[in-house]
DNA sequence: AAGTCACTTGACACCGTGTCAATTGACATG
DNA sequence: CATGTCAATTGACACGGTGTCAAGTGACTT
């Protein structure tokens, strides 16, 4: 928490995202978290609060290593609408498996605590932004399909992208990653775009 | 678990019912069940081996209640593919709220309980039993769009038709029932069905 | 020599689940 | 009436995981 050597807590950090990624965001205890940073368990209550607070933490580390911002730049300068959809689909959908351990884990701290729930939603409603953006462009384009009010077609875009339903086709369904970016980027297409009947 | 008062077992059941339904699933303990059908704690446990049996009885005890069986008569019994996937879609996705609070609280064991993942699992397969012989009775009357194989078709609805999706939807993006149902019903039409283009 | 600072050690409280053993009280059966 | 059975109660306890607390260690200042 106040505890200010940098370099024990990115440590401590790194050791989050291995075993979180390890595990796939399961059965990781603040004691192991400690042992894989060569720690004492309560050291890591110097640098972090609690539980939450560290996942949290992580996910501010591991967006800063993976360069979440970034990913983004092709889809904010696309030049049309379907292209920034596309993008955009590409660029998060291709995010989710880099951050899938440690989501997962955060996810699960929903359900019972407050800081982590607000933490997750917030990052979810990023996420919603970059819906937004793209149905506003396709919307500016006049290539919005008819069969959707903007917010609508927003919502159901967010609610395709989501980590859940990736985790269902990769992880249940055993799409490969590349036939979970391809097929999404088709559902959306047929869903949002506008079909120009050829001829 | 051996004791075999039925009206105590259901007295259970039932209060677990109500409680969950009350709570979305939510900070249900043993102790608070216990409470709620007015035995001791320790009653519950002559009952049910453990919370996950627990709950995994409950879902058993509300499909019984609830007739999820009848409820896929009108699918069953659609003429057309259409008609199957309509009614299958109205089906599950008025079924869902009516189970919310136990689902959530199975699916939250599912991390940590083997148990309970297995049965979560085992009722996820038998909806997607649901999906897959709604894209089979499409496919037969050769209506099942040519962008997908039958085995894609029926991952996708299976996905779009998650409890996450509709949690998300109808409580996130705040849609009325009906809004959930009818858009799913254009969506799964929009995506599976072969336009017969009007001209 | 004294002070600071990151960290360690070990004990402990709390919570929720699950277990155990002794007890109670109702009801049946000889 | 005595005995047995059986559901349920009571209260204690173990366990695992999180979080807290207090005293101690060891390196590096000044």
């Amino acid at each position: 928490m106040s505890s200010d050597n940098p370099e024990t807590r990115t440590r401590i950090l790194q050791a989050t995202l291995d075993l979180l990624e390890a595990s796939q965001g399961h059965g990781v205890r603040m004691a192991d978290i400690a042992k894989q940073a060569g720690l004492s368990r309560q050291a890591v209550y110097l640098h972090f609060a609690n539980r939450a607070e560290l996942l949290i933490a992580t996910t501010h580390h591991l967006d800063a290593l993976k360069g979440s911002d970034e990913r983004l730049i092709p889809s904010r300068t696309a030049r049309t609408g379907t292209e920034r959809l596309d993008s955009f689909i590409e660029a998060w959908g291709n995010y989710i498996p880099e951050i899938y351990g440690v989501a997962k884990a955060l996810l699960a701290m929903r359900d019972t605590d407050q800081a982590a729930t607000q933490a997750w939603d917030k990052r979810m409603q990023d996420m919603r932004e970059g819906c937004e953006a793209a149905i506003m462009a396709l919307d500016r384009d006049n290539m919005l399909s008819p069969d959707h009010s903007p917010d609508q077609a927003t919502d159901i875009l967010w609610t395709l992208l989501s980590v859940r339903n990736w985790e269902q086709l990769t992880i249940d369904c055993g799409w490969p990653q590349d036939a979970y970016i391809e097929n999404l980027i088709s559902l959306a297409r047929r869903l949002f775009v506008v079909q120009t009947t050829p001829e």
